[in-house]
DNA sequence: ATCAGGGTTGTGGTATGCAGAATACAGTTT
DNA sequence: AAACTGTATTCTGCATACCACAACCCTGAT
């Protein structure tokens, strides 16, 4: 399965080593990451309908891309669309949300038992560098950052799994209720809550105890549901 | 969130109980769809390059509607998108779909739980009877019909758990593998166990035994790696 | 054999046109 | 005034034409 080419490089590949691929970003990726975005941050709020031709000429870019990117958007469940009627934000209920917490807090489970059984050491220290940058953050009461960070954390945690179905399929529901999720733990308490279970968390990992961590983030997608209720 | 008009109809709720709403279909998802399963069903192997030319007239399609469903594809994992070069039919290696096996466990073993909690008495009668229905397509030696209702078994199973987010990514993990899936299944044996176990999980369910019913699909699934190894 | 050019193909994107559905906006009737 | 109806307008869904440019293919020269 892997590149049978069996070329000879005028340049040997170990010179290439650190060189990153250049990547080309098409237009239909940098409207749709554009658009998860403003959905995400809120600047389309849940209900908006996106107008082919004003949201197009905003953005500089020709329906097509853009359509394109919609369609996109609508299969990853963060907007619907209505034939003849178009695409809207969309809007999660209550219901929604507790669903989606629930496969995540699924697949997170899961995901800790695998990083902790086969996670490289450097993946581990990463997350828990990670944890580290956290707790300053919260310390600088920075909460846009801390969020991301938050994010990025339970991310890294699935990615270390290894598994790329998983780490797919997680961010995906991530990506529904991030925005929800930020505007909840907006109560000093509640934060104060999250760090502490977030601390449990990075113990656990370091720990390779795949049964505590997974008990751990259990908790802290259960009560996430509270922190959030009233965000909805 | 539900329909909070409080328009007088001319027409009574009531007596438009049974309609049921015309549903416009869209070229795109026509295209998406016919994609999906030429796809599934292997007219379109892996590797294979999707021209927008020859496929969209072949479709008799222009290439609108066939690059907007190419996107949706390549978001749901079925093809992957190589800038300038076009999209083709994505291979799976076996760490891939060991992957997605286990992700899909960990998701029916929830909606096992789920399900046998809360779902009625009429949703778990018709999943037992696509059971029953099931078992004579079997005695028939019917492998396509066979394998359809399998699939809709277990689709069923999750759907009847109430969570929409479980069931669309699970439907979402489920297409990726139903080809491999489809062409495992081939030796009698191994076809005389799977429905071994389906016996066992549709006693479960009809005893609402959640622990029991996750333990089989546990135990199914874990088979199914090994019963489709040599189809990939 | 490798490499450099040159033609061909196909994608990514834009612009445009058009049928038909949705919506908004009347005008009419009761 | 409220409800209905017909019309105008807007916007989507789709097709088509067109272009730039990257990728591929082939051939010829070194």
């Amino acid at each position: 399965m892997a590149d049978s080419g069996k070329k000879n490089w005028a340049v040997s590949d170990e010179a290439m080593d650190g060189v990153q691929r250049i990547t080309r970003v098409t237009l239909h990726d940098a409207v749709l990451n554009q658009l998860r975005d403003m959905i995400i941050e809120g600047k389309l709020a849940p209900g908006t309908r996106i107008n082919e031709g004003p949201v197009g000429a905003s953005l500089g870019v020709s329906r097509t891309p853009l359509r394109e990117a919609i369609k996109t958007l609508a299969s990853e469940g963060l907007v619907e669309i209505l034939p003849a009627k178009g695409a809207i934000v969309r809007r999660f209920s209550e219901k929604d949300i507790r669903d989606i917490l629930d496969v995540l807090k699924t697949l997170e489970q899961l995901a800790a038992r695998l990083t902790c059984a086969h996670a490289s050491d450097a993946e581990i220290a990463e997350i828990a560098d990670l944890h580290q940058q956290m707790l300053r953050l919260y310390a600088d009461r920075n909460r846009l950052a801390y969020f991301k960070l938050n994010q990025e954390i339970h991310a890294a945690i699935v990615r270390a799994s290894g598994n790329s179905a998983l780490t797919q399929v997680h961010e995906q529901l991530q990506a529904r209720i991030k925005r929800v999720r930020f505007i909840g733990n907006e109560l000093p308490e509640r934060w104060a809550g999250a760090v502490a279970e977030h601390e449990e968390m990075n113990l656990a990992l370091l720990a390779r105890d795949g049964e505590k961590l997974s008990e751990v983030l259990g908790r802290h997608l259960d009560k996430t549901l509270d922190r959030v209720r009233d965000a909805i």
